[in-house]
DNA sequence: CGCCTCCATAACCATTTCGTTCTGAAACCA
DNA sequence: TGGTTTCAGAACGAAATGGTTATGGAGGCG
């Protein structure tokens, strides 16, 4: 993997990896907190967590013999730029369905 | 690929397939000429274009002997979203070296 | 010290991804 | 009809992905 945008786009490409993700905005959370609602070996989770830290989506830190991932999420911020680019692609009149679906709503309001 | 979120940004991943959405926001194209930019053969193009057509990013006509592909932006929408969800995180005080930055330029201005 | 807990790494496997070359189908053109 | 252009699909290979089990190291605890 090149690039950073092609990286965190990776990463959030698994269910998994968005799911934790979403579990580290309530707070850090150790290895085994993360595994525990998924049908998973532990292995397996550590290694979404290296992704995710690989995509500079979660820190890492120590304490006593546990290991806390935390949110990163700055590199969210360039992915939503990227695709904010092409917001005038599904606002404007690109798309004849959408279209109709927007009018239609806006003359229900 | 269960899910379409999945879909769309493991489609995002890559950064070929980006350069032809981007190129495709000028208007719809031919196969050969969404190729052209890139060192990569034809079938190459031919496969992202697929993976790009099932993640809901391009629809596809025929012209003559032409395959024109044409811009979907509407599930970049749902992306957007998603990552929405995580504004609060880079934007608030999550981030210490975050915070020192945005302190120092704040500073500054 | 010796054990236990928490987790990373190694080794392995199956599947997917991303590229290639070769081939042939579909639609137009002379 | 026969040739040409445009592109998709098959077949193949290398590397990455996503999972497993087995192992062992680092750091507290009795």
């Amino acid at each position: 993997m090149v690039d950073q945008l092609s990286a965190v786009f990776a990463a959030l490409a698994d269910p998994t990896r968005r799911a934790i993700l979403a579990r580290l905005r309530d707070g850090e959370a150790t290895v085994a907190e993360l595994a525990e609602p998924f049908a998973m070996s532990q292995p397996a989770v550590s290694k979404h967590l290296k992704v995710l830290e690989q995509a500079g989506l979660i820190t890492r830190t120590r304490r006593a013999t546990a290991r806390l991932s935390h949110l990163r999420a700055e590199p969210l911020r360039a992915a939503r730029d990227w695709l904010g680019d092409y917001r005038a692609y599904w606002r404007e009149s690109h798309d004849r369905l959408d279209d109709l679906l927007t009018e239609l709503q806006e003359k229900d309001t």
